[in-house]
RNA sequence: GCUCGGGUGGCGAAAUUGGCAGACGCAGCGGACUUAAAAUCCGCAGGGGCUCACGCCCCGUGGGGGUUCGAUCCCCUCCCCGAGCACCA
């Protein structure tokens, strides 16, 4: 099947197997991380949780895409640090042991072994002596170590809260892996409990979170996300004396208080009892408990028309002193500002609706132009104008009225400004087993205690029993054992902790850890973490655009703040990479329509298969997986190779036709700028019309094929390789420095300039490089092809575009 | 609904960001080599029309409008696809 291409003699399985081979033996890929001989490059790409299916076609596509990079990188005469290693803990790994009735800790292994080889087939410039698996002790050992540094320094915390619980996967979810009611992972509806979870105080950083994203190189779309995930509010906290006592709430739109008209506690609200009168009680008790027992995700993504009901109860609107009445209705969430609004009918939509619906009355404080106090309200009107209706604050324009209406109200002690986050705090518990026990130990003495350091890593039990069950109980909890041990402080009988953390917490550090994974006395060495981080480049899939790359990035903050680290930006460029899809779809084993890598790189070689997935589009577009399209960068391949042969002839001459010289310098220009931009497919068609122009120039200088080799090695690494020895030489083609160009050579000594008549192409003319206008003009004019247009008229307007075209308008 | 991306041949895409639209590649067609096929090499190739022919004309970057000598690119408007957020006051 391999290889019915034998003409050329390119044998991919020997030049690629021999390379391999090389490489260990030369150490190619191991840069010395305490002497770089040259300007360190971190070149990250997200680890990979390693399936039992094996890498996937998505999977070899983001590495290469990150490998090309790096070894671009190691061509500037960087010393580019690779690493690579495994995400293995979590739900995803257990749920997939539990299918397969095999315990986790002998699955993972085998599964890592495969991926090993299957990463070290594909070619990545992968060190591996750096390389982290999160399930390791001598790792987690260290990520327990982070949950201390946190618990120490007041960043950890436990409480009873209401936690999204999945009675499928029997665990806690962090609020970031529900979507829509469903769990992310196995879309089962999701419930609330009251449980007591480990939460780390990532609000505290939110605004420093969201002030850093626009010092960062990341794409716009990323940034974008996660400025949409800590989503700032700017606003004010409003007092309305009621009789139950103070109601506070929030508002972006303190302007618009003269328009309020009514109040909207959340059905958890505090106050309502108080405020409710006895006639009402019936209404307001039955709306409460239907409300509680709809749980939290159901009231968001339930249909949105308006429920509530009045509680009998006033609160005086402190801007202008009448009472309004309060309400309750679930449209009001507990968890967000004060879980009490001022409703401002007039401009705000859902007020809007609430009123309609329960005949509220409706002010408007706004007016737009052509509008007055009077014109009526069809629906919200929230554009820009002036206040109206709003007693000292008429005529003032929108643009001001907020922060003076706010002042006003701090003035007389109604209320302040108040910047508010959607961000909540990160829970970090789970009730699973294949996960770092968090190192606590409770004691009914001394509360819950620490782990000392020196008694990490607090080892995970293999225990037979790991399936989770309903108890809201990890499954550790009945290894006795390993449940019940002596209390740090005291000394008496104490229990462990029995939850495990989230796996977004392994990944969270993992890139601090690669360049230090041979000290076994720190996470990470001061000298190597200075020299080596923050990371260059990071390259991954914008499915963890949010999570992931919020969590890392807070940790870092952490710990920095600490005193660990010098830097709060883990990642200084981070770009995403597109999705490999079949026929338009993403692939899925149900569709039956999975790409295995495999089978590819036997029957093409891994730089073949390489080079045609770099070449499909932008790296960030990713592309649609065609079989029949595969043979197009073989054929590159065969064609350089022979090239190479003749290249190696004696008959080869020095001469450079100066035809190619300046295609040969435009085609480094083009490769340079594809690799700088990810555009890889453009530096490869770049080197095809190279290839293409050798051979219609019918001359190969040396020097042009030693350049061709070292532009294609970041995509065919083994290959050039070998051509790089065919060429005689005795060193890696990764020790060769990418080419430069010469952006004199760019322009050919003749130019072909387009005559256009009215802006059509009419003719096309070619003259010297430097000719001037009056030269060109002259030329045009005379033209026989432009003299048919312009048919005896005289051009009343003459546009030169120096080197490009005439346009004679008539 | 809001935010951010996109929309270019049969297909993947490119276009020095206002200057020859479709480079490069796949698939296709014609030819050479071959007993034949595969592989390889040479050539053609956006669509439509006129011409025996060399050639020539018109249309064309989701639709419509605008700015400009000139628009895939800038502005307005509408449609469609993808991603994220979504009763966040």
């Amino acid at each position: 099947m391999s290889d019915e291409r034998e003409n050329s003699g390119y044998h991919p399985e020997q030049v690629e197997s021999k390379w391999r081979e090389r490489w260990k033996q030369r150490g190619t890929n191991a840069p010395d991380l305490d002497r770089p001989g040259s300007e360190p490059f971190y070149n990250l790409m997200m680890f990979p949780y390693p399936s039992a299916e094996g890498l996937h076609v998505g999977n070899m596509f983001a590495f290469t895409g990150s490998d090309v990079f790096g070894r671009y990188q190691r061509l500037r005469g960087k010393t580019v640090f690779e690493p690579i290693g495994y995400d293995a803990f979590g739900i995803h790994s257990e749920n997939f042991a539990i299918k397969m009735g095999i315990h986790p800790g002998e699955l993972i292994p085998r599964n890592i072994a495969n991926f090993r080889r299957q990463l070290e087939r594909v070619g990545g410039m992968f060190d591996w002596r750096h390389t982290v698996d999160t399930t390791d002790p001598s790792y987690y050992k260290w990520t327990q170590w982070l949950f201390l540094q946190l618990y120490k320094a007041g960043k950890a915390y436990k409480k009873k809260a209401a936690v999204n619980w999945c009675p499928t996967d029997k665990t806690v979810l962090a609020n970031e892996q529900v979507e829509g009611g469903l769990c992310e992972r196995c879309k089962t509806p999701v419930e609330q409990r009251v449980l007591e979870q480990w939460f780390f105080k990532i609000t505290d950083y939110a605004g420093r979170l969201l002030d850093n994203i626009d010092g960062l190189d990341w794409s716009d779309s990323t940034r974008g996300a996660q400025r949409n995930w800590i989503g700032r509010s700017e606003g004010a906290e409003v007092d309305f004396p009621s009789p139950a006592g103070t109601l506070r709430v929030y508002t972006t739109r303190p302007d618009t208080i003269f328009g309020a008209t009514f109040m909207v506690l959340a059905p958890e609200h505090p106050f309502i009892d108080a405020l409710t009168t006895p006639v009402q009680r019936g209404a307001v008790d039955a709306y409460r408990a239907e409300a509680l027992k709809t749980d939290l995700v159901a009231r968001r993504t339930g249909e949105k028309s308006k429920t509530g009901v009045f509680t009998g109860g006033f609160a005086i609107n402190p801007a202008t002193g009448t009472p309004i009445p309060v309400w309750i209705a679930d449209y009001v969430l507990m968890e967000y500002g004060t879980g009490a609004i001022m409703a401002v009918p007039g401009h705000d939509e859902r007020d809007f609706a609430f009123a309609t619906k329960f005949a509220l009355p409706i002010i408007r404080v706004i007016a737009a132009p052509g509008e007055s106090a009077s014109t009526p309200l069809t629906e919200a009107h929230h554009g820009h104008g002036v206040l109206v209706n709003s007693g000292p604050f008429d005529g003032v324009s929108t643009a001001e009225a907020p922060r003076k209406v706010t002042s006003w109200l701090k003035a007389k002690g109604a209320g302040e400004g108040k910047t508010l986050y959607r961000l909540h705090d990160w829970c970090i518990s789970r009730q699973r087993y294949w996960g770092p026990p968090i190192p606590i130990i409770y004691c009914e003495a001394c509360g819950p205690q620490p782990v000392p350091e020196q008694d990490l890593p607090v080892v995970l039990p293999p225990i037979e029993d790991f399936r989770p069950d309903d108890s809201g109980v990890s499954p550790l909890a009945r290894h006795r054992e390993w449940y019940h041990v002596a209390c740090p402080k005291c000394g008496k009988q104490g229990r462990r902790e029995t939850d495990v953390s989230d796996t977004f917490l392994d990944s969270a550090w993992y890139f601090l850890r690669y360049p230090s994974t041979e000290f076994t006395d720190r996470p990470f060495d001061k000298e190597r973490t200075k020299r080596w981080l923050p990371v260059a480049t990071y390259i991954g899939g914008n499915e963890h655009a949010v999570l992931h790359l919020l969590y890392a990035r807070f940790i870092t903050m952490v710990l920095k703040d600490l005193g660990h680290l010098e830097f709060e930006e883990p990642f200084l460029r981070f770009r995403a990479h597109g999705m490999i899809v079949k026929d338009g779809a993403k692939m899925s084993k149900s569709r039956g329509n999975v790409v295995i890598p495999d089978e590819y790189i036997n029957k093409w070689g891994a730089d073949t298969f390489r080079t045609y997935l770099m070449f499909l589009g932008p790296l960030g577009d990713g592309g649609d997986f065609r079989d029949d399209s595969v043979s197009g960068p073989r054929r590159f391949l065969e064609r350089m190779w022979l090239l190479v042969g003749d290249a190696g002839d004696v008959s080869v001459g020095p001469g450079v036709p100066p035809g190619l010289l300046a295609k040969w310098h435009r085609a480094k220009q083009r490769a340079t700028e594809g690799m700088e931009s990810l555009r890889y497919n453009t530096a490869i068609a770049a080197l095809m019309e190279l290839l293409n122009a050798v051979k219609d120039e019918g001359a190969h200088p040396r020097a042009l094929v030693d350049e061709m080799i070292v532009m294609l090695a970041p995509f065919a690494p083994h290959f050039a390789e070998e051509c790089w020895e065919r060429m005689g030489h005795a060193t890696s083609v990764f020790d060769a420095r990418w080419p430069a160009f010469d952006p004199a050579l760019l322009i050919e000594s003749t130019v072909e300039i387009v005559i256009q008549v009215n802006g059509k192409v009419r003719s096309k003319l070619t003259v010297a490089r430097d000719a001037d206008e009056a030269t060109v003009l002259a030329a045009a004019l005379v033209d026989g092809a432009t003299k048919k247009f312009l048919a005896g008229r005289e051009p009343k307007k003459r546009i030169y575009v120096p080197g490009r075209l005439v346009n004679l308008v008539v």
